[in-house]
DNA sequence: CCTAATTTGCAACTAAGTTGCAAATATTTT
DNA sequence: AAAATATTTGCAACTTAGTTGCAAATTAGG
């Protein structure tokens, strides 16, 4: 069963020069699925039959954080939440709105946001992240 | 003891209508005198003496969020940062930078970030809160 | 295949944050 | 000022995210 999706998986991870293991291309694939950020307990559920321990999904999005294929997305809630690093630039990734009313979040993969100055009085800025809050269509 | 501070921190409850306590002065007041978010452990050690117990502050800092005298932080760590929102304007925080090598942060209170749209495709936008990464003048 | 490097699962642990409830305290009313 | 009411507090027990060390399993590469 090599599916397209597959072969994406094991592609970004060879050139990312990880090992390609079974749970890597497992958690990578339900990235490639998933249509916005998911914790480490989703991620297990969609890997179903496949059952990784938990240790080894948290190790694995470390393994892909570090080599910058994911990113972590920052959303106030007390759990952790990964998402692959396509769909953001080298130095911007999307924005994040969380509703105030519904508390759900999406991913503003078409708003643009102004980029800062990549200096700021002796910083050096690499990366800009962007949480928005307020209300969504359905609940405005 | 009635230092300015305060004053000002009982001024501040007031006039958000909560409740008058010993805890939730002693928390705003660290708040004040902080240069930066703290945590609820934070918080505690600065109460000194006036020990109060950890429910109590995560509590008071509930009700100081839902009031608007204070913001959650959003700080990759696993615990929540919180701290005053005079700082801020009543759409958008200051910055906060992350330290990719010594893992310090730092408000960037001087920055101005450019703010987006009110309004994007059906999301009211009420708050824009800006994460940074990268390398601190000492790092870089 | 064989070897060396890396990843994995397990089990035990740490610690942040939550909940319910009775006692304490703050505000308002009489 | 005292009583009545509304709110906050502490305690103790609990939940659950995330971490650590280590031995066993898996991978890459010749
Ligand atoms: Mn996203
Ligand atoms: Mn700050
Ligand atoms: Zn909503
Ligand atoms: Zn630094």
């Amino acid at each position: 069963m090599k599916s397209d999706l597959d072969l994406k998986a094991r592609q970004m991870l060879k050139s990312a020069r990880l090992y390609c293991t079974a749970g890597r291309v497992g958690v990578l694939k339900a990235l490639l699925k998933a249509d916005g950020a998911l914790r480490q307990d989703q991620i297990a559920e969609r890997l179903g039959k496949k059952r990784f321990d938990k240790v080894t999904i948290y190790r694995t999005l470390d393994s892909l954080v570090k080599v910058g294929l994911v990113h972590k997305a920052y959303i106030e809630e007390r759990a952790r939440y990964f998402e692959l690093a396509h769909n953001c630039s080298e130095t911007q990734c999307h924005p994040h709105f969380t509703c105030r009313n519904c508390g759900r979040t999406h991913c503003l993969m078409d708003m643009t946001i102004p980029g800062v100055k990549k200096r700021h009085k002796g910083f050096l800025i690499q990366r800009q992240q962007t949480r928005l809050e307020g209300l969504c269509p359905a609940c405005a």
